[in-house]
DNA sequence: TAGGTACTTAAACTGGAGTTTAAATAAGGA
DNA sequence: TCCTTATTTAAACTCCAGTTTAAGTACCTA
């Protein structure tokens, strides 16, 4: 069973290329899975299997209209995944601060000490 | 041989919870292997190598001291990660945004048509 | 209802991710 | 030099990702 957190199918749909190209195919509008699969030199069935993966992470939408299935973006989950990079960011430019901050209270402090020394 | 591109090596990282965890702590500052360890119900071998994928994806660096190896965070890969996934929304948004007037173009067609029939 | 179009499911295979135990290496200390 | 600490490499295993070919399903058109 063993239930994967749904960060983890967010990046991990992301780590294709492929599936990379497919969303950015989707910002440009809707899309049947005939119109994905003609740009890409795979097999139908490969297809099937991305488009899977990014509708199981919550990226895509599928909707059925006659004998095609219409994919379409869902942009909501795409912000969790850029929420978490951001905040890593921010929080590792805190601690690149603080160190900075470290570093120059112990040039100050060197310096000082080589005046005291003169 | 088969190089796989580094975005896709950033997302495949950021991928798993333990490595996220990971880059987490560090945010914290620099930790030895063993600090890391410590932190997760995991043998030795497999924190090697979750470092081992999170420093091929760029996203860490190793430094020895002594017996021990020193990770910390390198900022400029995530920076790609988070402007691939920015890009993909704000392209979303646009497309969002034409679909937006398109149907509030139809919905006007359609009122003026209603008052027409009137 | 027979035939085509547009996909999906099944089956099979290859290769790589994630994990463990056991052995190897590297650096420091007695 | 031998022992200890800290971590990595090797070997082995399981399971899942990605892919293909072949067969099945769903909806439309004549």
């Amino acid at each position: 069973m063993e239930a994967i957190d749904r960060l983890s199918k967010v990046y991990g749909a992301l780590a294709h290329p492929v599936r990379r190209a497919i969303l950015t195919q989707l910002t440009r509008g809707e899309a049947k899975v005939g119109d994905i699969a003609t740009r890409f030199d795979m097999t139908g069935p490969a297809i099937t299997n991305h488009l899977k993966v990014l509708e199981r992470a919550g990226l895509v939408h599928r909707r059925n209209e006659a004998q095609s299935r219409i994919l379409s973006l869902e942009p909501g989950i795409l912000r969790e995944g850029e929420e978490w990079i951001s905040n890593m960011r921010r929080f590792w430019q805190q601690s690149f601060d603080r160190l900075e901050s470290h570093l120059a209270g112990a040039r100050k402090a060197k310096s000082r000490k080589a005046r005291e020394d003169r």
